[in-house]
DNA sequence: TTGGTGTATACTGCATACATTATCGGTCAA
DNA sequence: TTGACCGATAATGTATGCAGTATACACCAA
């Protein structure tokens, strides 16, 4: 029935799948930052007309992955290593809490599953798929972020994640990624103990790193 | 000529006023929640075509005022009070963390002007001018949330209270608005010691006294 | 050569028209 | 009377066209 259901809906509108199709490229370098969209340009290579092309122009600027002018158009919208820090010291701070509260409430098959991710992200690591540490690196997140309670932090903590996405690809070179493993190692045993203040600290320690590591990066070029 | 600038840009586009009309009538509750809003109506209303109403639309779904099913309309978002009380939890958590940031930075003529703030907000509820003490209780969080340099907390803080702002005037009523005058005083006394995690703390008290007082006014009816 | 002006081009903002889908009411059968 | 089916109506999704404005480039004057 469920399944049945998400059928039905599956039927996305070419908004939608523009809105998916220009995050991604922004999200996965193909777009760089600054790079100026123009509408007549997309219409063109997806086929279609302007007019859901303008309505997903409306969302991702308010999502904030485009800047535009009014009159003028559309650039990708550049973030500056003092949007870096910000956003990390946001993550330390929203994070933590999720696991502060979430340390209470996870059931034992939530931290296996944690467990899972981050052995899983170990080997991928090993073998250099960047892209699926990235993305094991996020469902490990997802998990203490979903189980805190209050879903709208979690959503305001996605939309961020999504927005930096395109720098973190840095974060999941080897050499820098044992040690993010390893604090991830830590905050499940916090968790495991239902220790809430260590799992608050270890957690925002961890995003702290990231941010140290990726405005080191950022400074080089 | 920064003037003559600003007079220019003025231009808005009609989506922009579009915008800021249907999001000034959620909020003021012209709009009550659940109310379905069709696109021919507002057109019709306004004497435009649908597009920039259509293109207002995705801009106000993300920001959260709205819900959109596909191919079925769009409808004013209702608020839960689980959704308050997660919005208090936060607003608690980022306003808590830019009071203290702040504490380290604000000037004497930021204190002064929260000062200026709070007793103007006295003298508005007093002649139980519900909407100036709202419009001075947002003037006085914001001068804490500018300084703690943080934007984007600044700004997602923000988009908060827009969302919620439809509730809170229940939070300005006679009886209500006393408390949290008195709390506005002992966070500024904080601010002019200095004292970091004293105005974290009562900042967060603030903001959960906010939620406790709404979250029984809710269940009343 | 350089600065300014004018024109051509292209893009954005908005309106209109068409296609597709959901909703609602009525009719008919059980 | 109730339930299901079906058509009419209205709303959403998309395409296209037109008006206004910004940009680029060429041309002219100093």
């Amino acid at each position: 029935m469920q399944k049945l259901k998400i059928q039905i809906d599956n039927h996305l509108t070419l908004r939608e799948k523009i809105v998916e199709t220009i995050r991604n490229a922004i999200v996965n370098g193909q777009l760089a930052a600054g790079t100026r969209v123009a509408e007549p340009d997309l219409a063109g290579k997806f086929g279609i007309s302007r007019t859901p092309i303008r309505e997903a122009f409306r969302q991702l600027e308010s999502e904030g992955f485009i800047t535009v002018v009014p009159r003028k158009g559309a650039i990708v919208a550049s973030l500056s290593p003092k949007d870096v820090a910000d956003y990390y010291d946001l993550k330390a701070l929203l994070e933590g809490y999720a696991a502060r509260m979430a340390a209470k409430k996870l059931t034992e098959k939530d931290i296996a599953k944690m467990e899972s991710a981050n052995r899983q992200m170990e080997a991928a690591a090993a073998k250099k798929e960047v892209r699926k540490v990235l993305a094991l690196h996020n469902e490990f997140h997802d998990i203490f972020l979903k189980s805190c309670g209050n879903e709208k932090l979690h959503s305001i903590v996605q939309n961020l994640v999504m927005q930096f996405q395109r720098f973190r690809l840095i974060l999941a070179m080897p050499g820098r990624i044992e040690g993010i493993i390893r604090q991830h190692g830590e905050i499940i045993e916090a968790f495991r103990k239902q220790d809430s203040a260590l799992a608050e600290s270890l957690a925002q320690k961890n995003a702290l790193y990231g941010k140290k590591i990726l405005l080191r990066e950022l400074a080089k070029g």
